[in-house]
DNA sequence: GTATATCGATACGCAACCGTATCGAAATCT
DNA sequence: AGATTTCGATACGGTTGCGTATCGATATAC
């Protein structure tokens, strides 16, 4: 463990730039249709740097994917219902925006074939969401705004499942109070 | 127009063995990945058997996903509720066949650089169910049973989506019981 | 029987990428 | 100055798939 580097250092612009083509890359044409080449030319290196960093596509999919990992933040205080809102909305604002959208899209589309690349991305990506979600849900019960009989892995499905489906399929921006109605509306739904 | 056709006619189960493993070739690699070598190998016939039918792999690519095609038939008499459970079980029976929700996952996946396989997919596999779903909810509207000033098109999305959203993501079979908890709670949610 | 079309098998030239190698120029540390 | 590493450019052999062409064998209509 030297930790000396000696010789030329990597610019770092250049790394930047190689994730960023790669997310183009990986929209336009998915996981299957990746190409180091193309990589290199849209990022505007020669290819020997590119290797340099990543030696094979599908390690190059897993670091572009990972750079849209946010530290997630827990709710500020409040109901239950505001806390919802609060999480759900930031979900949205997230699957609002297109090329998050359409990576998440790649991503299960090619969950098959790269099962990797999915695990990832949902272990990164959206499962510290989801366990932000889960405590608030638990914490519903318990302040008795939800049924102790609900099945609370189905309630979140039922709260978040609209934006996924809505940006997956539809293509279209969820709007806040699209937010509220759901969670007011499956909130009503499950009152005691 | 002769109608007559002359020579040795074509081998119909040929067809049907090509969409079959058109469809495995797409479940395993995807749009992208969709070979015509690898489709004729895997039904055991020859390139030019493969070509005379289908020039390309675009062809080839909708012909197998407008397999899925059904006859989709109206809910029987009854409530409101009991309609929407009947149509949106009809959508879980049909997601939980894993090759079909794994298609629909490479449509949905592959939709920004295959935009007409993604329009065939949706126009004429999901379009003509959400129609029967939206009339519905339309006299749910006139029986008094939803309240008047509710968005249908998002309220059709919260009904629909966890179905989609657990197949596509968590690949997790759906229950009878968990739709029915869907359709309840946001009937009970929505209620005037 | 003859014309016509399908099917399997095989081969071909072509293009795209792969992953590696080589080379010289540039940048940094000792 | 000298050692070391990065970077761009270019080339290479190998693989895969494309779309086409050419066979001979086979099945049907006229």
């Amino acid at each position: 463990m030297t930790g000396v580097k000696r010789g030329r250092p990597r610019d770092e612009a250049i790394d930047a730039a190689i994730i960023d083509a790669t997310i183009e890359e990986l929209i336009a044409h998915g996981f299957a249709g990746l190409s180091m080449e193309a990589v290199a030319a849209r990022a505007g290196i020669a290819k020997t740097t590119l290797y340099r960093r990543w030696s094979n596509t599908k390690e190059l999919a897993i670091a572009a994917m990972c750079s849209f990992e946010q530290s997630v933040q827990g709710p500020p205080e409040g109901s239950v219902r505001d806390q919802l809102v609060c999480l759900v909305d930031a979900m949205r604002r997230k699957w609002n925006d297109p090329r998050y959208s359409a990576i998440m899209r790649r991503i299960t589309g090619d969950g098959v074939s790269n099962p990797e690349a999915y695990r990832q991305g949902r272990d990164r990506i959206v499962t510290p969401h989801i366990r932000l979600l889960d405590r608030v849900l638990r914490r519903g019960v318990d302040d008795g705004v939800i049924r102790p009989d609900a099945d609370l892995v189905w309630v979140r499905q039922m709260i978040t499942s609209p934006i996924m489906a809505a940006t997956l399929t539809l293509r279209d921006r969820v709007s806040k109070a699209q937010i509220e109605t759901t969670v007011d509306t499956v909130l009503r739904g499950l009152a005691p």
